[in-house]
DNA sequence: AGATTAGTGTCAGTGGCTGACACTTGACGA
DNA sequence: TCGTCAAGTGTCAGCCACTGACACTAATCT
């Protein structure tokens, strides 16, 4: 999103005035105390009122940093994802879709941790995670902007592809399976003691390996493979036709 | 939820007393004002008090009825999915999981026209679904509601296959992808003209069955088809090692 | 008919959020 | 250096979703 370097630029002067820096500071000052807030009071129990008395600014300042009490709880996040977004789209063109996202994913988790370091403790992130996945209100909002993530990345994804998104359901099916998983990943995550990064990667390639068996035929047998899962109408009736006995 | 008939209770007298039955009336005055409001005005634009006055009860008696603004336009909803719940456990035990996914959910259409249609006109409840789906707060509430389904399917999907949902991933896995691909299933119908039922099987059916291929190796071959879509580890990159260059 | 109680209206209050307007304080050219 | 400009902020008034408390009306029970 908002760069923080300019087109002249020397060394690292990033100041840039006396005024950006202070908006910069009240800015992270919110953010921090946000979090922090919510993660400890919880988040309906946090009032607009009590982050900005705070940081000692009025309830109408914070709403100028922040249009709203969810955005600044998805800040990080949003961060986070859009890293993500990126590593998809490095990705070689000769891996298949979802080797492409799996790779990303693995990759961008590096990249990911600085970046958020730059801006709040890891462990604030990860305890602000918890609270999303464990709150309604914010879980809701974490689903849709989930789903919008998704749309871009199925169109990354068809681009690849050489294929139309709207024509081809393909990649938005492939995109919707991989994000399932995904947010199943995320839930374990935030369940877990142990949060480190590694920990993490293992986790996601390990939940990401599964998608292909879970998907086939039965799982009674060990490994009973069978052709096609739902594709092959071996053991689906036929074209949607002779419903088997009605309720 | 409240069933209507009690223990004695002979012919078809499901009156139960003139307060019952006003409470009824009121209810689903209610719920058809507000969801005729939120699709013509928008759900943003109608307030509760417009909805009350239309009605002509106090503000605070809406809230009797309905906890919040949200719940009122999830109501038919709700019903339409305890309705394809029971049909996934309705399914015969020898049925593997997505097949039975599948069907209940073709067969699940036909019963859940009837429900919908004793409280309201089928055709406002597809108005109200496209509204949902085109609301951003509503969606996020929808998609947090449609993972809550999906995790009681996770349980019987594990339940059927004697598995243990929180020690075996592959249940929630499949569910979770299959969960994608009817969310998937859902925005399409709302965009389209035909909302008719048999139209509704028919998308449900197309896009099911492309699950398999879609996450099937590379797509670039028109009809490669590999024998075992997923399960046979043909185009699925080997067991998440060798990510390639890092960044 | 009278006692009971479910259902409702009214009122006052909280919290998220917005528009309008006045004031403070960095930025910048003369 | 000083005044001008505008960005950033505080204050105030107000809308809307939602809640608790309490009094009142009317269906139900005896």
């Amino acid at each position: 999103m908002a760069d923080q370097r300019d087109a002249a630029d020397p060394g690292k002067p990033r100041v840039r005035g006396l005024r950006e820096r202070k908006k910069q500071r009240t800015r992270n000052a919110l953010l921090r105390v946000a979090l922090e807030l919510f993660t400890t009071q919880g988040y309906e129990r946090t009032t607009v009122d009590e982050i900005a008395d705070a940081v000692d600014v009025s309830q109408r300042t914070f709403f100028r940093y922040f249009s709203s009490k969810e955005e600044v709880a998805f800040t990080v996040v949003s961060m986070a994802e859009a890293r993500f977004l990126d590593a998809v789209r490095a990705r070689p063109a000769d891996e298949g879709p979802l080797t492409a996202l799996r790779n990303a994913v693995i990759l961008a988790w590096d990249s990911v941790g600085e970046a958020i370091e730059a801006v709040v403790p890891m462990e604030l992130h990860m305890r602000t995670y918890r609270m999303i996945e464990s709150t309604p209100a914010l879980l809701a909002v974490h689903l849709r902007r989930s789903t919008e993530v998704e749309d871009a990345l199925a169109a990354v994804v068809a681009e690849r592809e050489g294929l139309d998104v709207d024509e081809d359901p393909r990649p938005r099916i492939a995109v919707a399976a991989f994000g399932g998983v995904m947010r199943l990943t995320g839930r374990m995550w935030g369940q877990r003691e142990d949060a480190s990064l590694p920990a993490i990667r293992e986790l996601t390639v390990h939940c990401l390996d599964q998608l292909g068996p879970a998907l086939a035929g039965n799982w009674r047998r060990p490994d009973g493979d069978h052709g096609g899962t739902t594709g092959s109408g071996s053991g689906v009736p036929d074209r949607g036709q002779s419903p088997p006995h009605l309720p």
